[in-house]
DNA sequence: AACGTATCGATACGATCGTATGCCAACGTG
DNA sequence: CACGTTGGCATACGATCGTATCGATACGTT
């Protein structure tokens, strides 16, 4: 084996360049030749890492969706630890573009979103960690509902779908976020929103 | 003036396959030749309606927001016949893809925002949008309020926000949506929505 | 030290893109 | 009835796309 190069790495760099690129002019405007611009790449060395452009994209979707994977499992192990409503604030937050870096995920979530929306096979990775989240989050809300720290009158089922649904419209507000505008709006939102669900003791903070 | 033709209507047509390709692969799919041909035009024939690419998207997505916007003044007038509760049930229901039809706006939606997110000019008219509904919402919610059938301890902007972000989350889970998968579990998020952020009297229906 | 192989860049190919141009048919006006 | 204007279509052009191929280079092994 003569000059080995870590494969996995450059991959990873390439996909970072795909991701700069599709925060920036959106996925219409990746392909294998302007990645392979953005990361400081030949046309050929791209080739090599990925056999084809469809290779190169599904590559960086699981890539995005292991980063959100992450993400999700922690909102998941912080809950308990402060109490509920407030985890659950914290985590809602966390979707917010209140930095360059969160404001290019969520853009890039969003193309990957429309192009689910119309790729069986986008849409199958990303409904996986759909129902991965759903999963984690009932099993979340449950305990808190025991906890009293829920509505009590709210079936905990439907109020992890609902948080979902919340976070897909925080994403899908962060991606068309314009660089001047303030957060306070959204951030209410999220006050309401868990204002609105906690109904256990101490929801006056 | 030798043979007239309603150039409006026209590009209506060209419009509405455009909405097709869009609906069907996403608007990566989209382009003068493609559209023509779903029309029934010929390439030539969509260039003498649209000067450019630009213009027959432009004219596309005004088109759509222009759905949007009569959608949202229904949702604003049938506010106060029914209880409010029932009425923004109503509305946030009209999200779900209940038919081929609701799906097919959902994905359009879903292609126009992620476009929005990169394309300045799209966003200013979503973004045009985004605030028309924002302050019908808080007025109709504010009203609301004063009737006592919203909780008196949310803020009512802060509400109308927050149906923002689930009117986005809606539309979002709506694209992404599988053919045979049920609704059921979007519809229990949407009636949790609504009691949680309803206190008023009538809220067990 | 020489060789073979893995890496890489350059280039080529066919397809498709947006756009521009020119010809044909059809109709209202003189 | 002839003409000129207008709608419509076929075609062409340069650019860019994804992909394939082919030398050149650099390194580990014998």
């Amino acid at each position: 084996m003569p000059r080995p190069v870590d494969k996995d790495a450059r991959r990873q760099d390439v996909a970072a360049a795909l991701f700069r690129i599709a925060a920036r002019e959106g996925l219409g405007a990746v392909s294998m030749r302007t990645v392979a611009a953005e990361a400081g790449f030949s046309l050929g060395a791209v080739q090599r890492y990925f056999r084809s452009k469809d290779e190169m994209l599904r590559f960086a979707l699981d890539l995005a969706v292991s980063a959100n994977r992450e993400r999700l499992a922690g909102i998941a192990a912080g809950s308990g630890r402060p109490a509920f409503p407030e985890a659950l604030r914290q985590a809602l937050l966390t979707f917010l573009p209140t930095d360059a870096q969160r404001l290019a995920e969520a853009r890039i979530w969003i193309a990957f979103f429309a192009e689910a929306a119309v790729r069986p096979d986008f849409a199958e990775v990303v409904g996986e960690l759909d129902t991965e989240a759903r999963t984690r989050l009932r099993r979340v809300l449950t305990a808190a509902a025991e906890a009293g720290e829920v509505d009590q009158d709210l079936d905990p089922d439907a109020v992890a779908e609902l948080v979902l649904v919340l976070i897909d419209g925080l994403l899908s507000a962060a991606a068309r976020h314009r660089p001047g505008a303030s957060l306070d709006p959204q951030r209410a939102a999220i006050d309401a929103a868990v204002a609105a669900l906690t109904r256990g003791p101490g929801r006056e903070a």
